[in-house]
DNA sequence: GACTAAATCCCACAATATGATATTTAATAT
DNA sequence: ATATTAAATATCATATTGTGGGATTTAGTC
């Protein structure tokens, strides 16, 4: 139960380490740059030492100078995610998977992980150009709403969904999962048993997903994987073919993180 | 010069802000995964304050526990480049212009920043399946070989020359660039002068690169763009016409580049 | 060339990170 | 199931190290 309340989680950012690391989330798609005098503010802490933070994230590169006092984050981030791609166990395990499963469909394939309460996309591969504003590499979404998110949900352990309904009774009765405990539980079950799940509309009024959970070596839920696409497209006749293709693909997944060295012990 | 030595770089990696940061430098696509031993070693501090730098890292997310003490990078990596892809001026001023160019050649189109002493490949666009192993988004090269790389040199200020040159005489040579100060000088002259450049098999047998500087609004060189290729596709008569298309190229994101607000102050 | 703001330097002080040890927790082996 | 090993956290006295006020230097602007 360490890093999953919100109060355990500032226990590091009252620290100088964590304080500093605070910086990184000052930047969102809204302020990509800050003036020194901004995260000076921000960080509460005197000049020098926040001058002092901000040259040792610029050092590493995970922070950069680009004009009169602004910074953006640094080009180290790019690099380090040039490592994951390579590196990370999930993300190989889709290598070819997600591209034929796109190709079979005729639709976009999406890989997901679990992270820290919501699912973050990692990988993606698009048979026609991609569309618009679809889910892509690095965003992150609510594990509540469309399909790569609550295919999760049912294989998450008991104690985690009983905190996690406690904190988001609405937003879950909204998400059309259920009234109460029990009927959530229930609408889960049901998730499980058909081992895929098709929501239709929950992000953007024409886009329906279909999506399968994926499991890591220790059989505990790490993600998800699934198509995107125009509900006109999706929702057909072959619906119950492109079932079966997102099941498979979970299932190639699954079964070559089964082959990993390291089981993981910790998920987000 | 403050960043620019390896010296005072060093300068914050012996604060326990910067040592806790070096961690991040310990994965490599040589070594994804990291032990707890392994890192408290490396950094040869206490156990103690060895698994508090973890932690720090670990609940910012820029850290992930895999498996019995074992750690990789971290899922908050791919947030933060998702939002530089986002929100980089130099990403986006890119926009269309590496699909076009891409297009227009029928190779693969690539954009670099200068960064660190070396070049960075921040975004590509390919118009054939991508080969095996080219040039890629957060992989970084010598600023001595390759076309990206060398179209660059020119136009780095005097006293950076200089001392790059002191320090990599023998690169450099090997590199063709030059066996001594002068000839180095009239060689980046002669790039300098055409405006772009094409070299041939510096990291693959049969590959030919050709590339075109970019500026920002400030007219600081920040980067290159070019297109990669099989040799056999791009040594024809057709050169003068890539040569053209790419040059055109740089200049638009030079162009886009200038009507940014905030004129960068320092670079790489 | 003068002016303004940003970044670095400097240094006394005490707050905070440190590390040796003990304890709890998790993973393996029997 | 139980025992065994390893990993992660908690505790706490000590002094190392980060802190912040102010002066100085550097960079950008007028």
């Amino acid at each position: 139960m360490s890093k999953e309340t919100d109060a355990s989680k500032k226990d590091t950012q009252s620290t100088s380490l964590g304080k500093m690391l605070t910086i990184l989330d000052m930047f969102t798609p809204e302020t990509p740059v800050h003036p020194t005098t901004e995260i000076i503010a921000r960080l509460g802490t005197s000049r020098s030492t926040a001058y002092r933070y901000i040259q040792n994230l610029n050092d590493s590169g995970l922070l950069q100078a680009v004009g009169n006092g602004n910074y953006i984050l640094g080009p180290r981030i790019i690099e380090l995610d040039y490592q994951i791609r390579n590196c990370d166990p999930m993300h190989i395990a889709a290598d070819g998977v997600l591209d034929q499963l796109a190709d079979d469909t005729g639709e976009s394939a999406l890989l997901c992980m679990l992270y820290s309460n919501s699912v973050l996309c990692v990988r993606e591969s698009h048979s026609k150009p991609r569309s618009s504003k679809l889910f892509s590499r690095g965003q992150s979404r609510s594990l509540f709403r469309g399909a790569m998110s609550k295919v999760i949900l049912p294989y998450l352990p008991y104690h985690q969904l009983r905190k996690m309904y406690a904190r988001s009774e609405d937003v879950i009765e909204q998400a059309n999962l259920g009234t109460d405990w029990s009927e959530f539980k229930r609408t889960l079950n049901d998730i499980r048993k058909s081992g895929c799940i098709v929501t239709s509309g929950e992000f953007y009024p024409d886009v329906t997903g279909v999506a399968a959970p994926v499991f890591n070596g220790s059989d505990l839920i790490v993600g998800s994987v699934g198509v995107a696409g125009p509900t006109h497209e999706l929702l057909t006749e072959g619906l119950e073919d492109t079932k079966e293709l997102v099941k498979t693909a979970a299932g190639i997944i699954t079964e070559r993180l089964h082959a990993e060295v390291l089981p993981p012990r910790a998920v987000g």
